[in-house]
DNA sequence: GCCAACGTTGGC
DNA sequence: GCCAACGTTGGC
């Protein structure tokens, strides 16, 4: 049960105005990445379909409401079969993202808010969008006391652990390549790690994708 | 632990 | 539907 992206625990009273697919957030920010985005994009048809991801989880400790969110991947590969849902996403963006994913594509796993942020490994999608059953455990610390058991609000995907970066990637050295390819035109020059810093689920390029695993062979930057 | 960026809420 | 206030994310 990966936790990741700590939603909003508490109060929050009607938020549903946009609990469907319509989406808040779809709202003002701008399309995807790459390939081309219609002029205003909503959401429900992000038609740029991708079919690479970046999933954000934290590694360290750390306590909400006395309970550990903790999940880095090699809690992952601890699981039975090495496979968990990753349940707790509570933003419109991150989830819809997920309920574009399809079996078998993969997914960096990154290690966020930790001494070391980056990319860690991959995993693979091994089933597609489901009910996230953590809204609805007033234990858990995603519940969310607004998401109706007719008409839920959240979903999770299921995810198995394929094998670890051969290198750590971190964000620092990302980043370098980032502000490099800005000005050079390269493959990470829109990467969502740094233009959506703060979306828990991110879609890559195939372009993106494929620079990100090269990167593995390579030198540190 | 700080705090900038940014998503969400809710008054108007 | 705007937008200020608020809350969260996540790097540093």
């Amino acid at each position: 049960m990966p936790p990741k992206t700590r939603a909003r625990v508490s109060k929050r009273t009607a938020s549903s105005g946009k609990d469907d697919d319509g989406e808040a957030a779809g709202g003002k920010r701008k399309a995807a990445a790459a390939p081309a985005e219609s002029a205003k994009n909503k959401e429900s048809s992000e038609c740029p379909q991708f079919c690479h991801w970046l999933m954000k989880s934290e590694p360290e400790s750390r306590f909400e409401n006395d309970i550990d969110v903790k999940f880095g991947i090699e809690d992952l590969k601890a699981l039975p079969d090495q496979t968990g849902c990753w349940d707790g996403v509570r933003n419109y963006q991150a989830r819809n993202f997920m309920r574009q994913m399809k079996d078998g594509q993969l997914a960096f796993f990154y290690h966020s808010n930790c001494k070391e942020p980056g990319i860690a490994g991959l995993m693979t999608i091994v089933k597609e969008a489901y009910v996230d059953h953590t809204q609805f455990d007033k234990n858990d610390v995603h519940f969310d006391a607004n998401s109706k058991a007719d008409n839920p609000k959240w979903s999770m995907v299921d995810v198995q652990y394929q094998r670890m970066m051969k290198r750590f990637l971190p964000l620092s050295e990302l980043k370098k390549y980032h502000l490099q390819h800005r000005a050079t035109g390269g493959p990470l020059k829109d990467a969502a790690l740094f233009t959506r810093a703060r979306l828990s689920v991110q879609p890559l390029t195939p372009e993106e994708f494929d620079f990100v695993l090269s990167l593995e062979d390579e030198e540190p930057l």
